[in-house]
DNA sequence: GCCAACGTTGGC
DNA sequence: GCCAACGTTGGC
């Protein structure tokens, strides 16, 4: 089973949003890297941390786990969509999601302020200055020592 | 709201 | 295939 951490606006769509839908679509992602890991790399029954980016305390608040494999991000070909991307078709998709699904909330936040104060998550893209990558691999070590951090 | 850093696009 | 221009992300 492998970790994951994956970032969300809370004002789009944040843990509160998540812990009563349940089950949630991860669609809107529009970034290769983050595309093939979905796609790719994602497995079912895998656990993700839930960042809040772009918001007053960005941080890790709550764990996820994968509960649908990669597929299509259908919202890529609705022109309605503010995903919607012309160059995504139904014999290329070029975009794809997975679902997750609502795990538990952590007993605390734990701030990107004392995340970048850790050595041992340095290696964490999220803590590079600049790094705008959205869903990244969280190495089990560095998943204990969140865990830790936040009162586990 | 500002702006640095980055990924993508498209002209050549 | 280069690279400038552009749009976006996301911390602050």
């Amino acid at each position: 089973m492998a970790y994951w951490l994956m970032k969300s606006e809370p004002d789009v769509f944040g843990i509160d949003d998540l812990e009563r839908v349940r089950i949630e679509p991860w669609d809107g992602v529009r970034n290769y890297q983050a595309r093939n890991m979905m796609r790719d790399q994602m497995k079912l029954g895998d656990l993700a941390f839930l960042y809040h980016s772009n918001c007053e305390v960005p941080g890790i608040v709550g764990i996820m786990r994968i509960e649908r494999e990669g597929y299509p991000d259908e919202t890529a070909r609705d022109p309605e969509s503010k995903y919607h991307d012309p160059a995504a078709t139904t014999d290329n998709p070029r975009w794809y999601r997975v679902d997750v699904g609502f795990v538990r909330r952590l007993p605390r936040n734990v701030p990107l302020s004392e995340l970048k104060a850790r050595a041992e998550l340095a290696g964490m893209p999220l803590v590079r200055k600049g790094n705008r990558l959205s869903v990244m691999p969280v190495t089990p070590q560095e998943w204990q020592c969140i865990l830790n951090m936040a009162g586990e």
